[in-house]
RNA sequence: GUCCCGUUCGUCUAGCCCGGUCUAGGACACCUGGUUUUCAUCCAGGCAACAGGGGUUCGAAUCCCCUACGGGAUGCCA
């Protein structure tokens, strides 16, 4: 019983709250969204609170399109959130821009503790320390710096940080509209939060919001500054323009969220072992700071395709058909009125050979249309071994005297074959050439089955003349 | 300029905290061979790294210092 009430209380205290506090732009950024995936893998890993908290203080770019996007991308990757937007929370709103009578009362706190001064149309944040006015090199002016104590970050993933802030800082602008290292430690101390995971890039801004905690009087929440993501090609981060930067993309492309989310996962966090494809029940479980890595990691698309290409083949064929079809569709392969069951089928041959879903129009069109391309470098390499309408002149009475199954299929051509003294093989690449125009491709047999013997003979008259 | 953080194969990384087990392991990519009608898979093998320099130590990828390089911050952006 006394264990009950135990870990109860241990429960309720140690009660993790981490949150994900994005700025609507329009599109999700893959370094966003890893932020947003270590704060729920940490969250669910410790049976905490994922809060989502938006950050929508510019009204002109935060439209409800760009939300959307947000919300979907977080939804694609199966991040679900405890308290924010549509679920809604006890520590709501969970929009900024609904939350001024808040950063009114905290700033009203400040103002009262003799922490804030106005200067030019704006209130700024007073630090506590001699003050010496002294010319400023980058800045090109005289200003006014400030000895203060340096603040000490315990942060969890690089350990002990010092740094000192030097000069005062603007929290409310002229306009009215509070900054954002104000409402940041203003809502995470509302809203409780106990773990701050977010990039690098605010590691320097930390000492800024430590001092805000101190002037408020609040123990600051324990920080992780996770590694940055830079760019595959060139230097610096990685930035929206950048191919694979955005998680929309991947949707659209045909990958996995399965595969996004454990490759993006593996991006400056490992389990310690050698294991890589985890399923997220696995990276849940796994998930800590002590994994997390301090150096910045470069993205990698060849590796996210192969990851994803293994995810591909282990889908049941009803799964990759329900992501390849309107992938096919969008490409033009195939219409509405396409036969269920051909399509399935024609996947069924596909899955176990295409890379990815982005490459299945280009690998399969020929399964539905009959006008597809002959591929030339092919077309040379086969005519080197003897007139490929020659060879499938011999063959075209062959296939149409046979039923379109695979034994039969394949005890025809071989028993030609015998008559002519030559191997089956010896038919093979012509036949595949004059079917899909291509080189390589599903496996033969099965391919005729289901290209049916009506296309096949037709295809093949026309190849012949 | 100043401040903060970082640096192991081309890339993601293990090892580093608690120095010897590291002739530095795995994965992706790449190359070779095998399997396959082809392609993909699969199998076998290969290439390839402790940024540099000092120190400490019997011994350093691991500890300390310096340098270089990379990243970030330095906004009335978030």
């Amino acid at each position: 019983m006394c264990d009950c009430i135990l870990s109860y209380l241990n429960f309720i205290m140690s009660q993790v709250r981490v949150r994900f506090a994005p700025s609507p732009t329009g599109f999700f950024h893959i370094g966003s969204a890893r932020t947003a995936l270590f704060n729920w893998l940490y969250a669910r890993h410790t049976g905490g609170t994922f809060v989502l908290r938006i950050e929508d203080t510019d009204k002109e770019r935060n439209t409800d399109e760009a939300l959307r996007v947000l919300l979907d991308g977080m939804r694609w990757m199966g991040m679900d959130w405890d308290e924010g937007p549509e679920v809604g929370g006890a520590s709501g709103p969970y929009f900024q821009s609904e939350r001024q009578a808040v950063y009114d009362e905290y700033l009203l706190k400040l103002k009262d503790a003799g922490r804030t001064y106005e200067k030019d149309g704006a209130i700024w944040f007073k630090l506590e320390g001699e003050r010496t006015t002294e010319y400023d090199d980058f800045r090109k002016a005289e200003v006014e710096k400030v000895k203060a104590a340096p603040v000490v970050i315990d942060d969890a993933v690089r350990g002990r940080v010092e740094r000192a802030e030097e000069m005062d800082f603007v929290i409310v602008r002229k306009d009215g509209n509070p900054v954002f290292h104000l409402v940041n430690v203003v809502d995470d101390i509302a809203m409780g939060i106990t773990h701050v995971i977010r990039g690098e890039d605010h590691l320097s801004n930390t000492s800024k919001h430590v001092e805000l905690f101190k002037a408020f009087g609040v123990e600051p929440p324990v920080f992780a500054h996770i590694p940055l993501i830079l760019k595959e090609v060139g230097s610096g981060k990685m930035s929206k323009r950048d191919k694979g930067a955005l998680i929309e993309e991947y949707e659209q492309r045909g990958f996995l969220a399965n595969a996004v989310r454990n490759y993006i996962s593996l991006l400056g966090w490992n389990p310690k072992d050698e294991r890589e494809k985890m399923d997220i029940a696995e990276i849940v479980e796994l998930f800590d700071f002590p994994g997390i890595n301090k150096g910045n990691s470069r993205f990698d698309e060849k590796k996210l395709s192969a990851l994803n290409t293994e995810y591909l083949r282990e889908l049941n064929i009803e799964s990759y058909a329900f992501l390849a079809r309107p992938i096919l569709h969008t490409a033009g392969v195939i219409s509405e009125e396409e036969n269920e069951d051909y399509i399935q089928s024609v996947l069924t041959l596909c899955q176990s050979k295409a890379r990815s879903l982005d490459e299945l129009p280009d690998f399969c069109r020929y399964f539905f249309s009959d006008a597809y391309a002959l591929d030339e470098k092919t077309g040379n390499k086969i005519a080197k071994k003897g007139d490929p309408k020659e060879l499938l002149a011999e063959i075209v009475p062959v296939l149409d005297a046979v039923d379109f199954e695979a034994d039969a299929l394949q005890a025809a051509l071989e028993a030609h074959a015998e008559s002519k003294d030559v191997k089956v093989f010896a038919y093979f690449p012509a036949l595949r050439y004059a079917l899909s125009g291509k080189g390589g491709g599903p496996d033969l047999i099965p391919m005729l089955v289901v290209l049916g013997k009506q296309r096949v003979l037709a295809r093949l008259q026309a190849f012949v003349g």
